[in-house]
DNA sequence: AGCACGCCGACT
DNA sequence: GTCGGCGTGCTC
């Protein structure tokens, strides 16, 4: 008994689900789990079937139901879990049950050879290694078969219904301290219980990394979902991975939503990292999924890194995350010694400190990271005798100077422009640049040494691609000396020929005006200082920065993680941020100015009267970037102890909203924002 | 999101 | 007289 009707939703911000009928030609091919092509207006559209039916919905005439045009996969490529998935994404983070769906699964149409670890199974490596103390304690917690925790509802709101919390666990130590080890045993155990296993990692050069060492260990039996792959592989891995051929999957957020057969636990390496966060619709948090997905799938949820997200780390205080602590480098490194060095009253961005040390780390033989925190960030134009200072056009933010070109650019909109020689309002000559650069950096220390190997990584140096990768490889074989980087250098890469980590200026990023500016500036530089001495005991690092004495530099600088947390959890308590706190956050964006500012009032006015009682409204307000690519950008916050109330709320406003809504205007909804710039 | 329909200003 | 602006509304 074929089904006659299907329920089809598509990735358009129509929120209906559309019921179709099949024709001769489709019939016997629709089902549930697979994508059509379907007429939809004038147009024809990929569509997903969420249900069979066997008769038209009552209030719709039969004369209006359109017929499947073509079924698309001969095999169903999602089932009623990842419906039930979508259908949470959906609710939670204020998308459409299509777009949802649009970005769990991947867009390949057809099947390719995989390519992915052919490797050959005496190749994989069975390296024994024996487990420190903390380690076997750590691995027999996690899997430890009944895991007693104590089990409050889930104030994570899953709705509807509200599910337990799942039992996680947390990995807590520095650099070298062998939670991948960790890592890979609990993987090989579900594995050996016939479970399937994601394998979370941040974006950018740790998922080769760690794909490649889980390929090594694991072999056929592992795949990856990456970014890079072309919709075809990723639709071949897909594919794969539901026939149940592949039950380790290593990958970035995204990979959280694979359709892991018996899932039986999700690793979130780096559990801090911004990267996890969906930096478009649905924006949706890969932990947060996580957490849903083992709660629903009866998986355990196992995260690490040095310097937890303030989150976890009150979720650990609170025990609903069971911390297992790992103290000791396994290779006998030392903990690197950190010093700050003051950069008041410095000409120019090297201090005495740092130049001698990159000297007497290369007659040692050994290697050099300079590290900067953000690419050009404090690098604008300005005139020191009237304060004018050379700003994007489209967006409101300065430009950053990039010699290479002679060109002023917004790291933004991409907009640039030659800077002028005098300054345009007081045509004052002393006008330039201030601040430093990668490539300032990269001149005074080409100057400073210049008998060393110096090689400059970020995304202006490396764009073609592969390229990134090269220079780390050659950084690793010890090729050259210096190694000045961006972001990308400071992520679990592990350089054994490192001595010395310098970090150019810490404290840019410290003034942004987001709360969480002084936990990314905390946890950066632990991070970039476990980079350090990782296999030899007289790593060093230093910290260049106009403030040596923030709480968050002296902390970092102790690498005293509890004690910055302690503090910055007393913070954020009072001013009642999160972890205390969640929030869902409001952006109305407009080319004209009169118009955002009249959607972002009326917004306001919606949201004044729903406001449950506990919760409040911050805004409206310009957003901290207040254009961006000629945007006007408007902001509200709603706040409350948790995010039920929330929830129901956004719903309200969003429906009021709708009616009587400016076209022009465009409103995005962010659950737990993690950037409010 | 597309895409069409519909109702008011300056053009061959 | 119509070509075309973009406001409004719908898509099984």
């Amino acid at each position: 008994m074929d089904m006659e009707f299907f329920d089809i939703v598509f990735d358009v911000p129509a929120p209906q689900i559309f019921t179709y009928r099949v024709n001769s030609a489709t019939k016997g091919e629709a089902g549930v789990g697979k994508r059509v092509l379907a007429p939809f207006g004038r147009q024809e559209l990929i569509g997903y079937i969420i249900a069979g039916r066997e008769q038209a919905p009552s209030g719709l005439d039969a004369g209006r139901v359109k017929s499947i045009r073509r079924v698309v996969d001969d095999a169903p490529i999602f089932d009623s879990q990842t419906i039930a998935l979508a259908q949470w994404l959906s609710a939670f983070y204020f998308c459409n049950l299509g777009e949802a769906l649009a970005t769990m699964i991947p867009s390949g149409r057809r099947a390719v050879a995989s390519r992915s670890f052919t490797i050959n199974d005496d190749e994989i490596s069975n390296i024994a290694l024996e487990l420190s103390d903390e380690q076997k304690y750590a691995l027999e917690a996690i899997i430890a078969p009944q895991a007693s925790l104590p089990r409050p509802p889930l104030s994570l709101n899953v709705t509807p219904p509200s599910l337990a919390l799942p039992p996680m666990f947390y990995l807590y130590g520095i650099t070298g301290s062998g939670k991948t080890e960790v890592f890979l045993r609990a993987a090989q155990t579900m594995l050996d219980a016939g479970k399937s296993v994601i394998y979370l990692v941040p974006e950018i050069a740790l998922t080769h990394q760690t794909a490649e060492a889980i390929g090594k260990r694991f072999g056929a039996v592992a795949t990856t979902l990456h970014s890079g792959m072309t919709p075809s592989a990723r639709f071949t891995e897909w594919t794969r991975i539901i026939r149940g051929e592949v039950r380790i999957i290593v990958g970035p957020r995204s990979a959280v939503f694979a359709p892991a057969r018996d899932l039986g636990l999700i690793i979130i390496d780096e559990e801090h990292d911004g990267s996890y966060k969906s930096g478009s619709a649905p924006r949706y948090h890969a932990r947060q999924v996580a957490m849903r997905r083992c709660s629903a799938e009866g998986a355990r949820l196992l995260m690490g890194s040095a310097t937890p997200s303030l989150e976890a780390w009150k979720l650990m205080g609170d025990k609903v995350i069971t911390r297992l602590d790992l103290t000791r480098r396994l290779s006998g490194g030392n903990l690197p010694e950190i010093r700050s060095v003051n950069l008041t009253h410095v000409d120019g961005c090297l201090t005495k400190e740092l130049k001698e040390e990159i000297r007497k780390t290369a007659r040692m033989g050994r290697q050099t990271i300079l590290f900067l925190n953000r690419r050009g960030f404090a690098y604008f134009y300005h005139c020191p005798v009237c304060g004018y200072e050379l700003t994007c056009k489209n967006c409101s933010v300065s430009l950053t100077w990039h010699r290479e070109r002679n060109q002023a650019l917004c790291h933004y909109c991409g907009h640039h422009e030659t800077p002028p020689l005098a300054c345009p309002e007081c045509g004052s000559l002393t006008a330039g640049y201030a601040g430093f650069g990668t490539e300032m950096i990269e001149d005074e220390v080409r100057r400073a040494f210049p008998d060393l190997r110096i090689r400059r990584a970020d995304t202006d140096s490396t764009r073609g691609k592969g390229s990134l990768q090269e220079t780390l490889e050659l950084f690793k074989a010890g090729c050259f000396d210096i190694l000045l980087g961006t972001q990308m250098v400071a992520k679990g890469l592990n350089f054994p020929g490192v001595r010395l980590v310098g970090v150019v200026l810490a404290d840019s990023g410290l003034h942004l005006p987001d709360f969480r500016a002084v936990e990314r500036v905390f946890s950066l530089i632990v991070q970039v200082a476990g980079r350090s001495g990782r296999y030899f005991p007289d790593g060093k690092v230093i910290v260049q920065t106009y403030r040596p004495n923030d709480p968050s530099i002296v902390s970092a600088c102790a690498l005293d993680v509890a004690g910055f947390f302690k503090a910055e959890l007393a913070q954020r308590e009072i001013l009642g941020f999160p972890p205390y706190t969640r929030l869902i956050r409001f952006t109305i964006r407009c080319k004209d100015e009169q118009r955002a500012n009249a959607a972002i009032g009326r917004l306001a006015s919606i949201i004044a009267p729903v406001l449950p009682s506990g919760a409040d409204m911050l805004g409206p307000a310009e957003c901290p970037i207040s254009v961006i690519a000629q945007n006007h950008r408007r902001q509200i916050l709603i706040r409350d102890k948790s995010m039920g109330m929330l929830h129901g709320a956004t719903r309200a406003i969003l429906a009021a909203y709708e009616r009587g809504k400016d076209s022009r205007v465009y409103l995005e909804v962010d659950v737990d924002p993690v950037s409010l710039l």
